[in-house]
DNA sequence: TTGAAAGCGCTACCAG
DNA sequence: CTGGTAGCGCTTTCAA
């Protein structure tokens, strides 16, 4: 009884397990840092002690002891949309508070929908100033590739935002992108009374989010929505200009137009264009990412609903998983998951 | 150059403070802990190498070196209901990650809607064995006294979910419930087409969250939905089975319901009178809280939508603000903030 | 193959 | 009022 209590009290630590298997500190040490240099029956002794006792390592004490520092990577496109720069802003932000806690975050942009330029930044990466690296890119077979380098010199890698599956990445930190086109569906079509067309205004055709966000969406209007009908999707290359200019032809092609969900970045253009118009009214227009520009369309009415994600979240998750695979402990699933947002002018965040 | 690139690297030490304000490392650390025995002008002299050097301490080696833990303390109602539930689940599931982290988390269940027994218990509060108190509860002026009187001891006070200002609780986590109201309207507005009443299911005049949802629902209604009309709520007490009881008559009284707000919980009365009824359909309902039962019931297309807020999230929350509360040291509010979560039944987690 | 001892940044105790 | 020193849990030389 007193002893259970003195074990829930108190943790062990390497001296217990020391005194335990009868032998000295850095034996324990080898052993529980896989070090060689230690016979196999000394090995069993040491593993016994630390299974016996349930033992868990202070990994604060462990990083103090080596003065053990963090430096990882932040590979985003060079472009100026919000959402990027919005994931850049976080990291710089958070940089201060991560600093305290011995990471170190850079930022490397390169240039957008240009898998050349990634995989040659990846392929100068080097295991000794780098330890782990955040990639925001097109799933290219030469991106695969290159990722897949970067983890056989040891280096942990999650994708951000867009998934990567086929490279081998330690973790994805993003949401389920179809489902995120689903929501917005369901949205459209409970918000979208009267039936009619609905336009879907896309990014990239190499971009995987983008692609999964378009089938999620038509799978829902199909299945749910009959008065709905989705048609040809527009590529506005997440390029504001190029979605302003595109709007004119648009209009003239589906004057029946009831519905726009902007899938991708490049909103300024539709606003504009929205702002301008005097035919156009009445539409409901879904978009993705919590912006100061969103933001305002969907507090003035322009914009019925968001789908977002929390690049917050999305920055520290990458941290902790980016940590938890460097040092090969394990990490909380569910707080790593990052939600589907949808906001609402009611519910937008202060 | 190279002098900043080092300090950009290298944080100071109290070796460093002691260093260049010319004393020892214990009284360093008197200044920096603001112990007593201290001559004013050396603690000048200290503060300004702190300043100097741009001194920010390693919380994780202070509290190796003092082996300090966090004794935290959850003060629940009581009530089997599942959003209750699910926080208590959530405690007990971080308890081992926390303990990890040096900090213990106990939960104190309450009886529910009676603010008699959490000030007995808050007034039993020792500042020697607890660090830190969460707190769910009614606002009433006895529970406000008595975590005044808990924060006398020194003690930090978070209020948990339900909101208690008037206490001078050292912070609030949970979400603006006026807001989730007026989200809840705005959905309920947008998804019921055809026009008619509305009713609120409520629970307890004693909850302030459950005040603040009627309130924030019934003034967007008013202002943006003049085809619905919400009439007088119904307290449920939270009690499945009162409101099981209550709905054959409500629909007798208001036989043109086009939808329901439960804003409270309880939800397992409501889905098994649905269940069960053979008249009433095609409502649009919207709840609040996403449990197994919830989960289901939005699934199957039963609710239309659901106001969450991450119960995962809210812990974390809490014992992140006890702790830096009771150190003293800052806070990454973005972080802190609780969001109000919208479900459909795409955007539903894993 | 193993151990002794110093040290990471900070706190706490005991002397003076 | 101030300083020296041991020690928190862990890692890392350096010797043996």
């Amino acid at each position: 009884m007193e002893d259970q209590k003195l074990e829930l009290v108190k943790k062990p630590t390497v001296n217990d397990i020391a005194r335990v298997a009868g032998v000295s500190l850095a034996t324990v040490d080898r052993v529980l840092n896989r070090r060689p240099g230690v016979r196999a029956v000394t090995v069993q002794k040491v593993q016994n002690a630390i299974d016996e006792l349930g033992y868990i390592r202070d990994t604060a004490a462990a990083n103090l002891a080596r003065n053990r520092v963090y430096n990882f990577l932040f590979v985003l496109p060079d472009t100026d949309n919000e959402f990027v720069e919005a994931l850049s802003t976080q990291i710089i932000e958070q940089s201060r508070d991560q600093f305290i806690e011995r990471t170190r975050m850079t930022i490397k942009k390169v240039p957008p929908f240009d898998p050349q330029g990634i995989v040659e930044f990846l392929d100068a990466i080097n295991s000794r100033d780098v330890d782990g690296v955040a990639v925001f890119g097109p799933e290219t077979p030469s991106v695969r590739d290159a990722v897949k380098r970067v983890r056989d010199k040891g280096i942990p890698v999650v994708a951000l935002v867009s998934d990567l599956p086929s490279s081998d990445r330690d973790h994805f930190v993003g949401v389920d992108n179809v489902s995120a086109g689903r929501t917005a569906a369901q949205l459209m079509g409970r918000f979208a009374h009267r039936g009619g067309k609905v336009l879907v205004l896309t990014g990239s055709r190499l971009a995987r989010d983008h692609l999964e966000r378009r089938q999620g969406f038509d799978l829902v209007v199909a299945e749910e929505f009959p008065h709905l009908e989705v048609v040809a999707s527009v590529e506005g290359r997440d390029d504001p200009e190029l979605i302003y200019n595109m709007m004119p032809e648009i209009f003239e092609t589906y004057p029946d137009l009831v519905g726009i969900y902007s899938s991708a970045a490049g909103n300024a253009g539709l606003v504009q264009f929205l702002s301008e118009s005097k035919v156009v009214k009445d539409l409901v227009i879904i978009a993705h990412e919590l912006t100061p520009l969103s933001r305002e369309a969907l507090s003035r009415g322009t914009f019925d609903a968001l789908i977002s994600q929390d690049t917050g979240h999305i920055v520290r998750s990458a941290v902790r998983l980016l940590r938890a695979t460097s040092d090969t402990v394990p990490f909380n699933k569910a707080q790593e998951r990052i939600r589907i947002d949808i906001y609402l002018k009611e519910n937008l965040p202060l």
